[in-house]
DNA sequence: TTGTAAGCGTTATCAA
DNA sequence: TTGATAACGCTTACAA
């Protein structure tokens, strides 16, 4: 007489004993149908199909020692970009036997520390996790990790395992030479929340500013607010404040480019004749903007996609041929950094 | 001597031989530390501490045939609206015991039933899940959970168990009344998506216009596209080339409403004074446009943490006084609809 | 307050 | 190709 706990269950047991096999048939029957014959395989489908057998992942969790959870750890869960990537992470487990379990890191290191001890007393298939500023601990603990783990986000010299995503440095290093090149001079740069990636955003533009000579101090405003539309707005209104003499911006990223758009609009300073304005990310409204906005266009879904298939490829014991992959960026140049050429062209 | 599967780890037995007990007094000390003497207990916390144990969740939920996730399904994870949704979902179950595992439906009845028994397989201590317009077999299926259950997003007459959301119908019923008492008459209704919730919406719109008698078919487009910035031009494009005789739209969602006022700024379309423009949500960027929109503020944080605090105070045994909350909505008039009160006034 | 015994549903191991 | 047995680490039920 089965327990009351089990109420309604059915189990490889009562699958076997319908058919006439023993437990370990059913789950092989199961999992490796070519270790059973034919025949009886597909009797035991049939049976699993009339009584409704469904796998117990727990149960199996414990005799294998593993689960079918791929574990991932970003910072932020409302920050679109980490939506978008894990939109694609979504996508990538679509249609395998794998999950997702998503943790929440909120930017601290040690919350990322905290979940990552978590996560691996969990037996997760594979690890993803954002950025490469890892506590000391954590890294250790991701080398110890007796599963595939997939850096996201950024690149690095380093990589624990496996790597996907591309140089923050690099991307507005470019988007500020990009700035430079339509002949602007004075370049602010608006920046939020600094994490590491933002902190090497502005390394990135830092460099390009000082190579040209054009380095100014004054025009840098960081804060470690979360960015958001309004607080562009408020970030533009505090550079007016302190100088009048720029005529380029470049945002850390949309949210706040479309601010000081929107703020540029309120103030009648006209973007790009006056102010040129670059975002970074390339959400879909900086194509539709009044004027369209520059920005970096960076491949979030695909970073998300691209680490899934890197951690199922391991699984499957496959090679991974490409263990770092950067995935790049690329500079959407639109009207409101033409202001310079506009001018010059007499416009 | 333990087989190399476990390398390492250690289990409650291995604390309990330490401190001389069972391993089930370990358990215990652990889970109900007022069933253990206290000396025992304190002694017991040290060993633990000490050997770095940590309880094996899959262990537990196979032997007490329970989890501590509550499963959440939702329609999109790229929606702001429903990433805010978790956001709340996650400050609720912060400092519990309990995690969270999310299941993307993506707009279909069918995949959400089917990750319904995925979850339900799974002994989940909650679920969650968005809307009132499950599958039969959904529904069947919530009601013969063994877990509490809150549908969350609407308001609906039968809940399967407990609720937390609003009504769509009345938040669009109250807005397009705004634009109707704002003067407007030709007021245009712009939807994409197009799922159950926005439907609602759009009946909330028709029985207004209708009402005042200025229902006109011809001015309802809708699409079942999802809803983007661009896709917000678009539909403006569309309009206008259908009829130039509207002076405001009630845009289903924030996203659209950005698109027709950007759209708008090109075609050198006065908002508000030539068009009113109302959106739906009240995203943090609304507030801060140029013009400021008007849009339903709708509580959706909120919305998460209610469902979290709802779930574990049952799971707590606790009597749940108000298992169905209203949450409302709050209308946020702002300069987009004031066209005809200004022009009345001869502004 | 503590312990014993018996599972939970599955898979690994070894044997047939 | 199939099966018997023993885990996996924990908790429930019952006993002391």
């Amino acid at each position: 007489m089965k327990s009351d706990r089990s109420a309604g269950k059915v189990t490889l047991a009562d699958v076997g004993r319908v058919a006439n096999v023993s437990a370990i048939t059913v789950s092989r029957a199961l999992r490796k149908p070519e270790m059973v014959s034919p025949k009886l395989r597909q009797r035991i489908e049939e049976i699993v199909e009339q009584l409704g057998y469904v796998p117990d992942p727990v149960a199996r969790a414990l005799a294998s020692d593993r689960t079918d959870v791929i574990g991932v750890l970003i910072p932020s869960v409302t920050n679109s970009v980490f939506a978008d990537v894990l939109r694609g992470i979504y996508a990538g487990v679509e249609g395998s036997p794998f999950s997702v379990q998503f943790g929440n890191t909120r930017y601290s290191v040690l919350e990322e520390e905290r979940l990552l001890r978590v996560f691996l007393s969990q037996r997760p298939a594979g690890l993803i996790v954002s950025g490469i500023d890892q506590s000391e601990t954590s890294r250790a603990l991701l080398m110890q990790a007796r599963c595939p783990v997939v850096q996201i986000m950024e690149m690095g010299p380093a990589p624990v395992d496996m790597m996907v995503g591309f140089s923050h440095f690099d991307a507005a290093y470019d988007a500020t030479r990009h700035l430079i090149a339509g002949g602007y001079q004075r370049i602010a740069f608006l920046g939020a929340r600094m994490d590491p990636r933002t902190q090497r955003r502005l390394e990135g533009y830092t460099q390009a500013v000082k190579e040209a000579g054009l380095f100014d101090e004054g025009l840098i405003i960081t804060t470690p607010r979360a960015s958001t539309v309004g607080l562009g707005c408020q970030l533009l209104s505090d550079l007016m404040a302190r100088t009048q003499k720029i005529d380029a911006i470049f945002c850390n990223n949309d949210d706040l480019a479309l601010g000081v758009l929107f703020e540029c609009q309120r103030r009648r300073i006209a973007v790009p004749d006056e102010i040129g304005l670059c975002g970074f990310n390339d959400l879909e409204m900086m194509a539709v903007a009044n004027p369209p906005i520059t920005s970096v266009r960076t491949f979030r879904q695909e970073m998300g996609r691209r680490a899934v298939e890197m951690v199922l490829a391991r699984i499957a014991g496959k090679d991974v041929p490409q263990p770092v992959v950067d995935l790049r960026y690329e500079l959407m140049p639109r009207l409101s950094t033409r202001g310079q050429e506009r001018l010059r062209r007499g416009a």
